[in-house]
RNA sequence: UGGGAUGUAGUGUAAUGGUAACACUGCAGAUUCUGGUUCUGCCUUUAGGGGUUCGAAUCCCUUCAUCCCAGCCA
C-alpha cells in the first residue's frame, strides 16, 4: 500500500518549481547541491488553507530533493504581530507533519545586521534619509503612468543621513518624521524601484526585541537579505510579488551580501465559498462572527484541524491543485471529496441519531437487552469490531420513516421491511400520532432469524438504518457546521464579503441520541456516525460527561439530491 | 492610458513541434448489511484572428480578456 502511494507520487507530473530545481540541480547552480528554501509567515494571524499550499512546496520541495526548509518568521512589522500567533503557527506547521528542526529564524534575528547594511549602504550614497511627509512622499512617487520626481532629499550629504539615521535609531525623532529610502530611480515603471523605504520610525514594542528598537526594516530590504543570510537558494512565494523580484535583486546584489538567492513566484490558493485573507479572518474573528480563529467554520488549519480533518487529507488536497502561475479558483468540492476519501480509510464507524424518533418493536421482550457486533471500518481489515446493545425500544433518523413515501424510497413505511444495522430486520406496522397529526412513535415487528442483519432465508430488504437503543442512549451536542458564505467568492457581486455570510453555516444539535461508545472517545479520532457524515469529538467542549461532536463533512448523498430533483 | 504576469472541458492541472489527457464536479448504470465505499460508462476543452510548418495548445504577429503594482504592510 505505502509503496504504492509513494510510486503514485513519483508519476505525477513535475510542476515549473520542480522543473527549475532539476534544472539547477542538473547544471551545478546549487552548492553542495543542497536546495534550502523557506517558509516565511509574518506573525500577524493564523495560517489558513493557503498557507498549507506554501508549507508543502516550501517544506515538500526540500524534502523531495533532500534540502532544508527554515521556518522563518517575517516579523518586520511589530504594530500586527503577536507571540500568540509565533506559537500557534509552530502549532499547525507541526500538525500537517513537518518539521524545520533546528532552523527557526526570525527576520527580528538580523536587525542588527540589516542596520549595519543599512548604514553601509548610506556609506556608498545608495541611501538617503528622506523628511518627506508620508503624503509628499506619494506625490513625489508620481503615478502607474507618470513617473515621479526626486526628493528634495534625495542628494542629502552622506554625513547627514548618516547623522540622522544614527539619531532615527536613537529614536530622537518622532514616527513619520524620517524615513531611509534606497536611492534606486524614481522614473522606474516599476513603482517598487522608486526609492522603496528601506526602515521607517515605530514606537512599537516587538514582540521578540521588545522596545530594544524603534526603527524597523520594510519587507522589500529585510526579505531578499535574509534569504542571503540564510543561505536559501530558491526562494518561493506569491505572485502578488512577482513586481518586487526587482526589489529582491537589488537588495541581494548590494556589497555586503554574498550568497545570491533566486525569487519564484506561484498562484496563491483560493477555494470557492471561502476566503484567505488574514485580515477579513481577523474581522470574522473581532466582530464575533465566528467564536475564534480556530471556530470549525474557519478555513484556519487550526479551524478546519479541530472540524476534523485530517493533515493528509489537506496535503493530499494541495497535490492535487497543483502548482502553477495562473490565477485559480479551486472548487470546494476537491477538497470535500479529499477529506472523505481519507476518512473512509480510517474513521471508527458509530452510530448516532441526529433527529431521533422512536421505533417500538412489539413483538420484542419488554425487559431484554442484547448486545450486537458491529464492524469498526468496513474499509480497515485491521479495525475489528465492538458491541452495540440492542433493546425493544430504538431510535432512528425521522427522515428514515414515512407514512406516505415516494418513489423509489426504500426505508421505513407502513407495511414494509427494512434492516436495522447489524441487528435485526423489522417490518412497520403502526404509526402512532397525536390530535395533530405529528407522528409520535412507530411500531414493528422484527424477525428473531434475522439477527446480525441478514435473514436466514436470505431474502433482501433495499433499506437499512442506523439506530440507537432508547435505554441506552447517550445525549450528545452536535455540531453541523456547513459553508461560512453562500458565493463562490465571498462579496465579488455586493463588494462586502459581510453580506454573502451563511445565516446556517452552524446548526447545533442538542438532543443527539448516540451509542454508548462515544463516551469513550477523544477528541483527534476520526469518526463516521453511520450515513450522517464525519465527525470528531470537539477539542474544546467535549468530554465523557459533556458530549460535543462538530461535523467535519457529510457522506455524499445521491438520495437527497435525487429527491430535490423531484422537486 | 505605464509596467509586470496569465489565458487548455464547469473547476484545477498535464501534454515542452507529432493521436489533447488526468483528477474533481455533473449525468447514467452495476455492486453493496451505510442511498456511503467500490466498479463501469458518458458529457464537455486549446480566448479570437492571421502566419510559419508535412504537422501548432506549443513558434511568430496581432487583437481581446483577466490578475497584480501608486503602504512609512507583508
Amino acid at each position: 500500500m505505502a509503496e504504492e502511494f509513494i510510486e503514485k507520487k513519483e508519476e505525477r507530473p513535475l510542476n515549473f518549481l520542480e522543473r527549475i530545481i532539476e534544472d539547477d540541480l542538473a547544471n551545478n547552480r546549487v552548492t553542495d547541491n543542497i536546495i534550502i528554501t523557506r517558509f516565511p509567515p509574518e506573525p500577524n494571524g493564523y495560517l489558513h488553507i493557503g498557507h498549507i499550499k506554501s508549507i508543502w512546496i516550501n517544506f515538500g520541495l526540500a524534502q523531495k530533493y533532500g534540502g532544508k526548509c527554515h521556518l522563518r518568521f517575517d516579523d518586520t512589522n511589530p504594530e500586527k504581530e503577536e507571540m500568540e500567533y509565533i506559537e500557534a503557527i509552530q502549532e499547525d506547521i507541526k500538525w500537517l507533519g513537518y518539521d524545520w528542526g533546528d532552523y527557526l529564524y526570525h527576520a527580528s534575528d538580523y536587525y542588527e545586521q540589516l542596520h549595519q547594511i543599512a548604514v553601509n549602504l548610506i556609506k556608498r550614497d545608495l541611501a538617503y534619509v528622506d523628511s518627506l511627509s508620508g503624503e509628499e512622499v506619494r506625490e513625489y512617487r508620481g503615478t502607474l503612468t507618470t513617473p515621479g520626481k526626486n526628493s528634495p532629499d534625495r542628494n542629502r550629504p552622506i554625513n547627514e543621513s548618516l547623522k540622522l539615521f544614527e539619531e532615527m535609531r536613537q529614536g530622537k525623532h518622532p514616527e513619520g518624521k524620517y524615513v531611509l529610502r534606497a536611492k534606486i530611480d524614481m522614473a522606474s515603471p516599476n513603482m517598487n524601484l522608486r526609492d522603496p523605504a528601506l526602515y521607517r520610525i515605530k514606537f512599537a514594542s516587538h514582540p521578540r526585541t521588545g522596545d530594544k528598537w524603534c526603527i524597523y526594516p520594510m519587507y522589500d530590504y529585510t526579505h531578499p537579505i535574509s534569504d542571503a543570510i540564510e543561505n536559501i537558494t530558491h526562494s518561493f512565494c506569491t505572485l502578488e510579488f512577482e513586481d518586487h523580484r526587482p526589489a529582491y535583486d537589488w537588495a541581494t546584489s548590494i556589497d555586503d551580501i554574498d550568497h545570491t538567492p533566486k525569487q519564484y513566484e506561484f498562484a496563491r490558493l483560493n477555494i470557492s465559498y471561502t476566503m484567505m485573507s488574514k485580515r477579513r479572518l481577523l474581522q470574522l474573528v473581532n466582530s464575533k462572527v465566528v467564536t475564534g480563529w480556530d471556530d470549525p467554520r474557519m478555513p484556519t488549519i487550526s479551524g478546519i484541524r479541530r472540524r476534523g480533518y485530517s493533515p493528509e487529507s489537506l496535503i493530499d488536497f494541495v497535490s492535487r491543485v497543483g502548482v502553477a502561475k495562473v490565477e485559480s479558483l479551486v472548487d470546494h468540492s476537491l477538497l470535500e471529496f479529499c477529506v472523505r476519501e481519507d476518512l473512509n480509510k480510517r474513521a471508527q464507524r458509530v452510530m448516532a441519531i441526529l433527529d431521533p424518533l422512536k421505533v417500538v418493536i412489539t413483538n420484542y421482550p419488554e425487559n431484554k437487552s442484547e448486545y450486537l457486533v458491529a464492524e469498526n471500518n468496513p474499509e480497515d481489515p485491521a479495525a475489528s469490531t465492538r458491541e452495540v446493545p440492542f433493546s425493544r425500544e430504538i431510535y432512528i433518523e425521522r427522515e428514515d420513516f414515512m407514512e406516505n413515501p415516494p418513489k423509489g424510497y426504500h426505508r421505513l413505511y407502513p407495511g414494509n421491511e427494512i434492516r436495522l444495522k447489524h441487528a435485526y430486520y423489522i417490518t412497520c406496522t403502526d404509526v402512532i400520532k397525536d390530535e395533530e397529526g405529528n407522528i409520535l412513535e412507530v411500531h414493528c415487528t422484527y424477525d428473531p432469524l434475522s439477527k446480525g442483519g441478514m435473514s436466514s432465508d436470505m431474502r433482501r430488504v433495499r433499506g437499512t438504518s442506523h439506530w440507537v437503543s432508547v435505554k441506552h442512549a447517550l445525549n450528545a451536542e452536535v455540531r453541523l457546521y456547513d459553508k461560512l458564505f453562500l458565493t463562490e467568492v465571498p462579496g465579488s457581486e455586493t463588494g462586502n464579503y459581510l453580506d454573502d455570510l451563511n445565516p446556517d453555516s452552524l446548526t447545533v444539535i442538542k438532543e443527539a441520541k448516540v451509542e454508548p461508545f462515544l463516551k469513550e472517545v477523544k477528541s483527534g479520532q476520526y469518526l463516521q456516525f453511520l450515513r450522517n457524515g464525519y465527525f470528531m469529538a470537539d477539542s474544546r467542549d467535549h468530554s465523557s460527561d459533556n458530549l460535543v461532536f462538530n461535523r467535519t463533512v457529510t457522506l455524499r448523498d445521491s438520495w437527497s439530491k435525487k429527491v430535490a430533483k423531484m422537486g
